[in-house]
RNA sequence: GGAACGGUGGCAGAGCGGACAAAUGCAGCCGCCUUGAAAGCGGCCGGCUCGCAAGGGCCCGGGGGUUCAAAUCCCUCCCGUUCCGCCA
């Protein structure tokens, strides 16, 4: 969540920054959230002073009774008990504005960054690099939509996965099972110089979905299982970015690079019936994550950093590929700059978006509490949180399938993926 | 799932109604001493929050309660350890 501070310090700096999201309702919960803020001031402040009378009282009242002056204490204990009825009353409302407050600022979305793009929706995000790696002229036999060219071979069988499970599930089989499991490895492997791999928890409290900005806002979209309390996670952004939740890091340790295969749930609330062919769209997909928690003079490098790895991965797919800004009305919750890697698919003939890749300054930092020191400093700051997807199977198991079929219908397994399919070339009937 | 015992500062570990933000040790920081270091000595050494400041409030796993007063008593939840049960 944005800090307090900034809208009680400049009001008109974040309310401005805010408009540039373009939601009219936004301003209106800031506003909001400042008239709370400012009488929950007032009440804590009321409070704390009938708090401090209190303490004052109940020392006199220990004091007397070591000293035999039972009278003093007796007269002390009344006085603070007469106090007793205020306290409670200005404790609960206190609570109670402090709650309506938190409520309000958990929904209100991050400050943009002053160099993310102006636009009202994803038609205005600006093109920053490519296409690249784009063949002149598709052939015929690369314009086959994924599901077709994929039953062909075999290697997708989603009307059995809608039958074990339900619609908008997806099964790979055979080699196509292989390159799903591959281009994890892959990805593994490519970032393993610089990132720690972790195999996290995939279902999460309801705190830790909270803490990357996910609840409570955007309940529908997640898989809950409520009689443990617990929610299956829609990424590994969400273990990874609570890893450190309430804890507080040293300066020297960070950068912390943390990356994890982790399969991902999303229900897919609003966009059931869309994208229901082939792996556009699905309730459960595997996703390689790469993250890091900085400091927020480390942050842009890291940003880039990010996107060029995801890039490399892309391009060493031999896959054709664009990078596009996310514009200030297309941006998540709790995004302060993001950035998407797409990638054409002749057959379906659409970019798909293959990787995301965000800096959320200390947004997701403040809601899970991850604070750091600086060496030799007094005092805690809140981190910053990157992270992007390193590889998102599905998408790009389709544009493999699409852009490296062969007239004869078969598809080359690009060089780089051979290794993690047991040498396997060419996936052929 | 059942039983027992636990959860206190960066770590270890006292405290078990009032003088406790909390002994002590370790680690850390500053100074003295030293050619340098170690040892020794002296001092400092948690976080959050309100306030221009002085100062105030909150935090001893979370929440609730009893009391003039709660780390300390009661209830409840969570987590840990051990034993039993079950299980890959």
């Amino acid at each position: 969540m944005i800090d307090v501070r900034l809208f009680r310090n400049d009001a008109d700096r974040v309310r401005a920054a805010l408009a540039r999201r373009g939601k009219p309702d936004i301003i209106e919960q800031l506003d909001r959230a400042i008239a709370l803020d400012v009488r929950a001031r007032e009440i804590s402040t009321e409070r704390d002073n009938i708090r401090a009378k209190v303490n004052e009282l109940s020392k006199k009242v220990g004091q007397a009774r070591r000293d035999g002056d039972s009278a003093a204490a007796d007269e002390a204990q009344a006085a603070s008990r007469a106090l007793g009825d205020d306290e409670t009353r200005l404790a609960a409302q206190a609570d109670e504005v402090h709650e309506q407050l938190r409520e309000v600022l958990l929904r209100i979305p991050n400050l943009p960054h002053p160099d993310a793009p102006d636009g009202a929706g994803d038609h205005d995000n600006p093109l920053v690099k490519g296409p690249l790696q784009m063949p002149a002229e598709f052939a015929a036999h690369q314009r086959v939509p994924h599901w077709d060219a994929a039953a062909e071979l075999g290697i997708l069988d989603n009307d059995r996965a809608t039958k074990i499970a339900a619609s908008m599930f997806t099964m790979q089989r055979g080699a196509g099972a292989a390159l799903a499991r591959a281009l994890c490895q892959l990805a593994l492997d490519r970032n393993a110089d610089a990132f720690e791999e972790v195999r996290p928890p995939t279902m999460v409290s309801t705190a830790t979905l909270t803490a990357t900005g996910h609840l409570p806002k955007f309940a529908d979209d997640a898989y809950a299982i409520e009689r443990d309390g617990l929610w299956m996670i829609p990424t590994a952004e969400v273990p990874l970015t609570s890893m450190y939740a309430g804890e507080i890091l040293d300066e020297a340790q960070m950068p912390l690079r943390l990356m994890a295969y982790t399969p991902c749930y999303r229900r897919e609330a609003g966009s059931a019936g869309r994208d229901t062919r082939g792996m556009l769209r699905s309730h459960e997909f595997d996703k390689v994550e790469i993250l890091a928690l900085a400091t927020p003079e480390q942050a842009p490098a890291l940003l880039h950093e990010l996107v060029e790895r995801a890039e490399k991965t892309i391009a060493s797919l031999e896959l054709p590929y664009r990078i596009i800004e996310i514009c200030t009305g297309d941006m998540g919750q709790s995004h302060h700059r993001s950035f998407d890697i797409e990638v054409y698919a002749p057959g379906c003939d659409s970019w798909l978006e293959v990787s995301s890749v965000s800096w959320f300054s200390d947004y997701q930092a403040r809601r899970a509490d991850i604070r750091f020191r600086r060496t030799g400093q007094k005092g805690t700051e809140f981190a910053n949180t990157l992270n992007g997807s390193a590889l998102a199977v599905p998408r790009v198991w389709a544009a493999i399938v699409e852009n490296h079929r062969q007239a004869d219908g078969s598809v080359v397994i690009p060089a780089a993926l051979r290794p993690y399919m047991r040498g396997l070339e060419r996936i052929a009937p």
